[in-house]
DNA sequence: TATCTAATTTGCAAGTCTTGCTAACAAGAA
DNA sequence: TTCTTGTTAGCAAGACTTGCAAATTAGATA
């Protein structure tokens, strides 16, 4: 049975760093940390908020050039959608995603059926993966939206909801 | 049988812009002739390249201005995948996209099990749209790529695939 | 056809996100 | 402790998109 798969520990992580030769900075460790199990698929800006205040002083540049870097090593993907920046996700299991068009939180969601999908009409392509994201509005903002429009949640200055479908 | 949705013909756009209030000029024109039946799902620089070629001194800013109106309007969609430009759609009808991760190019694709995909663990979501994007080579890639290197068919500068699954 | 008015186009500045560059710095080896 | 080399911080710059305002023009009006 497939035990969940995610980026390494922050353990594992400085071993694998020092086994190539990488050196294990505190602003990496950090960043190990805040990462490990971050299912909140969060922005470079989002994860230097949360860095900065537990290390005053910690470049955006670092945040993402650590970022590339695990996502070099696969340590976690890349999830751009819509419009603004790119989210990071550190979840390596096979899974899709949800998106609120309102608060735009993304939301990490196993889908069954995936194998039954059958694209026509590109026989020559040879395809590797397949993503799935499926665009709604949460609960939350559902509430907020039966009402008024005010009692918006948006937790982030709220994304600007490119859709595409 | 459903007929093929997409943007109305250039001369229906006319029409409809009329009837809104909206002036119909020969940049517009032109878009809605550019983007009619445009199954390349071109960038709004693209647009623009190609339009300047028939109309030397039209504006970038009013290509993306063009195509922000029609998607207000419904007439196309946007898509965002990877990292760089917003393209655009003038397809409406159910499809989802197969992307090139070597030379980027995006072609449309019928998917059939779509329907039968099911979500798991996200009963608090309203869920409106499925998106569904295939990663891979296209043949023209692949045989560039056994070889060397050297034979990329990159039509556009060779966009950053950033993959994500 | 000439006139008028509001919509549109341009050109450029500016905003957002990400990367390039490099001097100052520090991890880890010797 | 010293030395080497990778790393960080800062800032400039690149890519993409939008804000803004002056100049232009479509289309209504007389
Ligand atoms: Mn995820
Ligand atoms: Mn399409
Ligand atoms: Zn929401
Ligand atoms: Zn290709």
């Amino acid at each position: 049975m497939p035990n969940l798969i995610g980026m390494q520990t922050p353990t594992e992580l400085a071993a694998a760093y020092r086994s190539q030769g990488r050196k294990l900075t505190p602003q990496r460790q950090l960043l190990f940390q805040l990462m490990y199990g971050n299912d909140k698929h969060p922005t470079a800006e989002a994860l230097f908020a949360e860095a900065s205040s537990q290390m005053p002083g910690i470049s955006l540049r670092t945040v993402y050039q650590t970022l590339n870097e695990l996502a070099e090593m696969g340590e976690l993907q890349f999830i751009d959608i819509g419009g603004g920046a790119t989210r990071f996700d550190p979840n390596l299991d096979d899974h899709h995603h949800v998106v609120c068009v309102d608060c735009g939180q993304i939301r990490d969601v196993h889908v069954n059926g995936t194998a039954a999908l059958k694209p026509v009409g590109i026989e020559d392509f040879t395809i590797n993966e397949v993503g799935v994201v499926f665009q709604g509005v949460c609960s939350t903002c559902e509430k907020g939206r039966a009402k008024s429009n005010k009692t918006a949640h948006a937790k982030s200055p709220a994304p600007q909801a490119k859709v595409s479908k």
